[in-house]
DNA sequence: GAAGACTATGTAAGCGGTTACATGCCAACT
DNA sequence: AGTTGGCATGTAACCGCTTACATAGTCTTC
């Protein structure tokens, strides 16, 4: 083909100048009807796309942001990314979304190639609250969201889950039930699925049962469940003592259902399971799993909303969100105070 | 913060000239070594980032890709995305990723946006091989390669998956036990599902068991195989007749052995199934799923080569790949003449 | 020791837009 | 008629780089 349009070049065939093309493609009042329909139709007819290369250099923004996820083939961050894009699209922003696969240097390096290409803020989820990262976004004054993570700093805007609240929810529904031991189990210390954890025991300890209470660290794959299940039959007799068990993650729970099924314990009603992220196939698993679910479409979105909020007003006060976290009542976990056992088959 | 620094601001402090600030980042020969130290310290000193806007509208190449893919929060089109980035950032582009939600509309003002954007070439899911959007581009004279999809028009490279191989080799695989039914069913017409369909209809036929196979239309979704399940029994009986059941996609397989289960049909000593697609946890199901791939991750890679391949000649002949796909033996189809069952619970 | 041949650097013209300012025009007012 | 002022448009500087070409200094080479 040959080589594409410019402005001068709709400006000649018009016979106006570029400054008057410019005009009516930014909608600016000051031109007349008949020169602007000119302009329109001659830049329809020949398809002309104007260059936001150029008019970024210009106008020094670039209504792109960037977008730094941990990874991309994800389901939990690319709903995140839906969230973000929906908002960002509906204000005429466009997304760079790249991913960073847990890895700090990765990261940095993304950021660095977000900054080049002069995107107007940057959202991401970062491996470490503070970092290279956010300290090279810092000097060169390109503001940021961070998502999914809090941060200690009181300048940076967050928004993420209460991780806390979700673990208390859990606790708070088997106590509720007739349970008379819980069993809670812990994925990797320092990460958001230990403070889940923290808040399942804080609530049982606090409503009097941390006797009954025992806890076991770094299970956080769903072989990790099924294997530890003879274990935990041993140790706890969950053939005989009425058991809520609470997962960090839907993998581990869904291990656990296995291996519960594999020595025959019937789910709910002697042993109850709460998994947390409400993975797919969760609502379809053999035995339709409780679990606890984030609001990553509106993190998301919110996140978004905050970032344009300081894009526009550089000393916005920064907001530090904590969404609340929902508990999705499945037949893993037996219902409050009931005593009949459901159906372990859907 | 203040505002940002530029090359000449560099080139200030440097006490050299912006060109040759501007060699020595552009890795230059012709710079002496002094110089270049000096410059590359100060550059690191002040952590000045160079505009790749700038850099753009200069050289009138961006370094970008513009990629549309139908859905992003689908873990297929995401794989494909990883497929895409691994060649594109090993080659020194960026990915700017976008999604239609199967809309055409949108799909076009997509590419538009791209054009706009001055992306170097596009990579695509369309929603149809042809349509405003590949016209936009050709007339733009913006290289595409088109991908999960293949085009009639002899000039537009594609990569996509041999869907009715897939299918064969689900035939194949079922023609090799001792089955006496084959039941077929199909998805939509006239997509890739269908082409699925056809490969196994046409494998099961030409080796003269046409008269055993049935075919259903219209079955797509988890509820709609788990539903179908009795009318299956009352017609076919599946309770005696030793039946293989080809599904085009793993939904429908889940909700048929769901369904199974439920009316206590055993799996896979009397019926077998085989789905499409090897969605995660076909492999953790409570019966795993045999199952076809695709290879996602290569021809996102495939089809970022050919990209730049054209980008780079442009009179490159356009490549039309078929990838093929690999079946995924696993227990919910019986093996190849085995009469003892295996058991349906891991 | 002057002509060439390098080598290292500077100069300046773009790239394709935006926009402050200048200009020209015409209706309205004094 | 002369001034004023608002509207429509043109002029040109600028955004921050790249790069062809010009220039100046250093080595060879005869």
């Amino acid at each position: 083909m040959s080589k594409q349009l410019t402005m001068s070049d709709i400006a000649r065939m018009a016979g106006v100048s570029i400054a008057t093309v410019s005009r009516v493609l930014s909608n600016h009042p000051m031109v007349r009807e008949e020169t602007r329909n000119r302009v329109l139709s001659l830049v329809k007819e020949h398809r002309y796309e104007p260059s936001y290369v150029a008019r970024n250099l210009s106008t020094r923004r670039t209504h792109t942001i960037g977008v730094v996820v941990d990874d991309i083939s994800n389901p939990f961050f690319m709903e995140l990314a839906k969230g973000v894009e929906s908002v960002l699209q509906k204000n005429g922003y466009t997304m760079l979304l790249t991913s960073s696969g847990w890895d700090t240097a990765k990261e940095a390096d993304l950021i660095r190639t977000l900054l080049r290409n002069r995107v107007d803020g940057v959202l991401l989820t970062p491996v470490h609250p503070e970092s290279e990262s956010t300290d090279v976004m810092r000097r060169n004054g390109v503001p940021f969201v961070v998502m999914n993570c809090h941060s200690d700093n009181e300048s940076v805007s967050y928004v993420s889950t209460d991780n806390v609240e979700g673990g208390r929810l859990a606790a708070e529904l088997m106590l509720r039930t007739n349970l008379t031991r819980f069993l809670c189990l812990s994925g990797v210390p320092h990460q958001s699925t230990s403070e889940r954890a923290e808040g399942f025991m804080h609530e049982i300890r606090s409503n009097g049962r941390g006797d009954d209470l025992s806890v076991y660290d770094e299970v956080r794959t769903f072989d990790d469940g099924y294997n530890i299940v003879p274990s935990l039959i041993a140790r706890n007799r969950l053939d005989v003592v009425r058991t809520g068990i609470f997962t960090s993650n839907d993998f581990v729970a869904m291990g656990i259902l296995e291996g519960l099924i594999a020595h025959g314990i019937p789910v709910p009603s002697q042993v109850s399971v709460i998994g947390y992220d409400d993975i797919a196939f969760a609502e379809r698993y053999r035995i339709p799993l409780t679990t606890v679910i984030q609001a990553k479409h509106s993190m998301g979105q919110l996140a978004a909303d905050e970032l344009l909020e300081l894009i526009q007003d550089r000393n916005h006060t920064p907001a530090r969100l904590l969404l609340k976290p929902r508990l999705i009542v499945r037949d893993s976990c037996i219902a409050a105070h009931t005593h009949e056992p459901r159906s372990a088959v859907p």
